[in-house]
Formats: C-alpha cells, sequence, structure tokens
DNA sequence: GCTGCTGGTATCCAAAGGGAACTACGATGG
DNA sequence: CCATCGTAGTTCCCTTTGGATACCAGCAGC
C-alpha cells in the first residue's frame, strides 16, 4: 500500500493528492498511445508521429514533453546530419505501460460490445471475412 | 483477439478505428475515477459528486451522460420527492472498470517514484511511520 | 540557390474543462 | 402565503487544452 508522506493514504479520488495529476497524466489518449509507441524500444519523432495516427506535431511535442518532464520518458537528441531525436521509455514508464497496455487491449477486445458500433446491428456486413 | 466486422483488425492507433473514440472515452481521468465510484453498488448524482473531489456539476453531468450514451453505466429516475436520480454500471461498464481499476491502483501504488513528488527529495518527513 | 529530410514552432480557431450562480420540483414550516 | 431545504442538474463566462495548417532551422545533395 501507498505509504504517502503526508500521513494519509494516496487516494486519486482527492483532489489535493498528488494522484490526481498522475492519473490525469495517464488517463489521456494521447499519453497511453504513445507510451505503447515505445514499448517496442527508441522511436524518433517522425516514427511515433506516424504511429499515432492523426496526433498533430504540436500536441505530440507536448504530450512527450509532459512524458518527459514527470519521468516517464528520456528524449535523446543525436545531432548528427539530418537531425536525429530519439524518445525512449525510462523504467518508471515501462512500468506505467503494463496497466495501459492492458486498457488498450480492453478496448479493443471489446470494441464490439458497445451500442453505437455499427456493426453489432448489421449481420449482413462480412463478419471475419 | 478481436474478431471485427470490418474484416481487418481493430486498431487504438489507427484513427479510423471505433476504438480510437473508446479510448478517448476510457482513457480520461474523470471518466476513470465515475466509474471507479460506480464499482461498490449504484449510486445518486449527489454521492458521486462528493467522492469524485473537485469535480463541478457541469463536468459530471457530462462525463455521466456520455457513459451512458456509450452503454457503460445506467440513469434512473426515481421521481420520490426529493428527486432521485442513481447511476449504475451496466455489465459493459462493470467489465471495463477492471482495466481502469488497475490503472488507478497503478497510480496509488507508484506515485512516490515521481519525480516532482515532493515527497521523494525529504527524508525528513515520516515515510510509513 | 533550391529541394528535401528531420524535428519541431507559430498561429489561429474550436472544443473541453472549470467555477459560481441560478433553476425546477415539491415538502416543510413559520 | 412566502421562505427554505434538498436533489439534480443547467447556464454563463472564462481559461485551458486540443487540433489543423503553415512555417522555420540546419545541413546534404544537386
Amino acid at each position: 500500500m501507498a505509504t504517502p508522506s503526508c500521513g494519509k493514504p494516496h487516494d486519486v479520488y482527492a483532489a489535493a493528492c498528488p494522484c490526481r495529476d498522475m492519473l490525469d497524466l495517464l488517463a489521456n489518449k494521447w499519453s497511453a498511445l504513445a507510451l505503447g509507441a515505445l514499448e517496442d524500444g527508441p522511436r524518433r519523432f517522425g516514427a511515433i508521429r506516424a504511429k499515432l495516427e492523426g496526433v498533430s506535431p504540436k500536441v505530440l511535442t507536448a504530450t512527450l514533453r509532459r512524458l518527459e518532464e514527470h519521468g516517464l520518458v528520456d528524449r535523446t537528441v543525436y545531432p548528427a546530419v539530418p537531425l536525429h531525436v530519439e524518445y525512449s521509455l525510462t523504467p518508471l514508464g515501462q512500468d506505467a505501460c503494463e496497466p495501459l497496455a492492458l486498457l488498450r487491449r480492453w478496448v479493443v477486445d471489446n470494441i464490439d460490445r458497445f451500442p453505437g458500433s455499427p456493426v453489432l446491428s448489421d449481420p449482413s456486413v462480412s463478419v471475419g471475412a
């Protein structure tokens, strides 16, 4: 159990607990995807951008910087000729990937159960064809 | 493994996949907290609001409506005198709680590893005393 | 000197988040 | 009769974040 220095147990439901900020950081679409993109090893900005389809460079930069600030990713610049920047997970970031990977996976595995998926209501579409 | 009816595997990294929307819904601070607040059974609006310290009624309403729309929670109105509204998890919502609970728990368990936690840099505070 | 590659900023606009006050409803009660 | 309370929101306004597009810097090669 968390043994906080503040003398009371950490609780994501408490507004003042730093947990709240961490949850806000991790419980975020782009953070969850970006960390997942680094699971297989370091990646360059362009590669992450390509993997996270639809992310704008501004938002991706902001997301990565925020993750870096909180010690979840490392940013390494190789000042070679075409400039080369690599992002990688810190040990903490790797650990954080586990629950996020489970969440991403749960979504993928259960998406067809959601109402509103055009999928469910139309048996005529070729299933698994 | 997800066997999507669309013929190709679902992928949260694909911009066009409905998974993206689901991830956006679940990978959200207030959604994660609100679903967790309903894990122990139905709760009333006021109770949820009290548990999720710091949430404004506007945002809570929006969050719950969005979860309801996507079939994760049920909203039941008891038109008694003082008006009574209960929110509860659907089976899908209950399932979604598992990965979210793991995430919340990971945050609580690992918060002290984060740099920037005032905690780490000050051994004078009684840790686990 | 122009193009291309890489890794971003700058700019602008729309959407979401957040705080505080206000509404509707009927019971209760002075 | 009017005021007050409790519940569950809604409305307003402002700030923050997200998102799309355009542009910039440094250097290789042509």
